[in-house]
DNA sequence: CGAGGTCTTGAAGACGATCAACAAACGTGG
DNA sequence: CCACGTTTGTTGATCGTCTTCAAGACCTCG
């Protein structure tokens, strides 16, 4: 199986046969974890980066009051912590949502990566700024559109996203996760995911059972959340 | 006066003179704006980056109901779209919100310093970097904490950031916009801005008047805010 | 001095949180 | 395959936070 994360840079830009090389050889060692287990710590000071190979991963921190909130959720090809190689020190966790398998990538081989492949230098930085965009949107999201807004513009990203990395059908996709990590993802109460899923599938929007969310009505679902998928930056041009 | 960007990047790791020069050179012409002002707009193609040489600008969306939220805050020596240069086509505007001078670097003098120089290479990915986290730390902000504790945060890490750029001293800093700006930042309508900020004040946390932020009890502030710079990436060592 | 923008205050209402109880699903071991 | 315990999902009721609307005060700048 070819690695995700060629993919994912190749929907951006032409990549080398020389690069892909460099890339599959960069990974030394997978893992897998179960869902609930930490892939990384805050305050961890890793010397490896971690590539999502199967699974969903997230980003979260925890507040006094014992609350979690998600930052990212990441998915196959998305290189979860490639910011570690540059700050060391991890301001947050990273934990498997799913049952997940993993790629490592010693700090060592990106530096040298960085020092030799101008080019693929770029790819993965501009990985890390699209990783940007998409915190962005969250923080427009989370500031200024109602949960029902929210819950839909969640659906419609993680849906193209999933899509481009291959891991979603017409329609569709597998998400198994709680109500309760959808609510740390959308800053709200278990209670309130579950009224608010009630009111789309109402509405005809989207299903959800067993895992796995089913789109009843894209055209309405992307209206409700007002997505546009500029944000994820899925064009090919040479950067 | 010297390039605040590389104030901000010796914050974090050494430069040498060539890097320096480099940098000072990379800035081909500085421009003015008034606050509203756009300094770029969604959807633009800009083929130069922005570097904030004075002043305060901020990233931002539009809704379709008109609603904005502002997902940064730029101090001087913030390079606000340097992502542009991977991205090509904006997905969000920039806005002075004070009067701003900036320097304009082009992004073929960008990608000539991703060919030639690695180092700062990964120093301008760090700052990009670091400008994610802060997104983050916002994220969480955002989905899990109160009004008051979101302002006394803004609050906190707008005084540790401008502290660092050299523009705010022991009291407090200067931050001349409207409480509808603030609202805008913290996903509040401005009206409860005006409550929050009298609340703060009537505790002795802040006072702001006249366009100035003093810190009226910095370790309450912080303690309301569950503020830890640690995301700020604060720490010099070799990258 | 006047006009537009900004700040302030009050009142009403919407949205989402919290609490509590119960139902359903899941997994584990017998 | 069933029994049991634990986790997850569902529902109702109540409460608090923040929004919205509206009006008046203040301020700044032409």
């Amino acid at each position: 199986m070819t690695n995700p994360l060629i993919l994912k840079l190749e929907a951006r830009d032409d990549l080398s046969d020389a690069e892909k090389a460099s890339l599959e050889n960069a990974i030394t060692e997978t893992r897998t974890f179960r869902p609930g287990d930490d892939l990384v710590r805050e305050g961890d000071r890793p010397t490896t980066s971690t590539l999502v190979l199967d699974g969903l991963c997230a980003r979260y921190k925890l507040l006094g009051s014992g609350r979690r909130q998600i930052t990212a959720i990441n998915v196959p090809g998305d290189f979860v912590d490639l910011q570690s190689f540059l700050l060391h020190e991890m301001d947050h966790g990273i934990v498997a949502l799913t049952p997940c398998r993993v790629g490592c990538v010693p700090h060592d081989t990106l530096r040298q990566l960085t020092e030799a492949e101008p080019h693929l230098t770029r790819l993965l930085w501009l990985s890390t700024v699209v990783d940007s965009g998409i915190h962005r949107q969250w923080l427009v999201a989370m500031g200024r559109m109602s949960a029902q807004g929210r819950m839909a513009h969640l659906v419609c990203e993680l849906y193209v996203r999933l899509r481009s990395a291959g891991c979603a059908d017409d329609l569709g996709f597998d998400l198994p996760i709680t109500q309760e990590a959808l609510g740390d993802i959308l800053g709200l109460s278990s209670v309130h995911v579950n009224r608010v899923l009630q009111e789309l599938r109402g509405d005809g929007l989207i299903t959800w059972r067993g895992g796995r969310l089913t789109i009843g009505d894209w055209d309405r679902l992307r209206a409700t959340a007002e997505f546009d998928p500029n944000y994820l930056n899925l064009i090919h041009e040479p950067r």
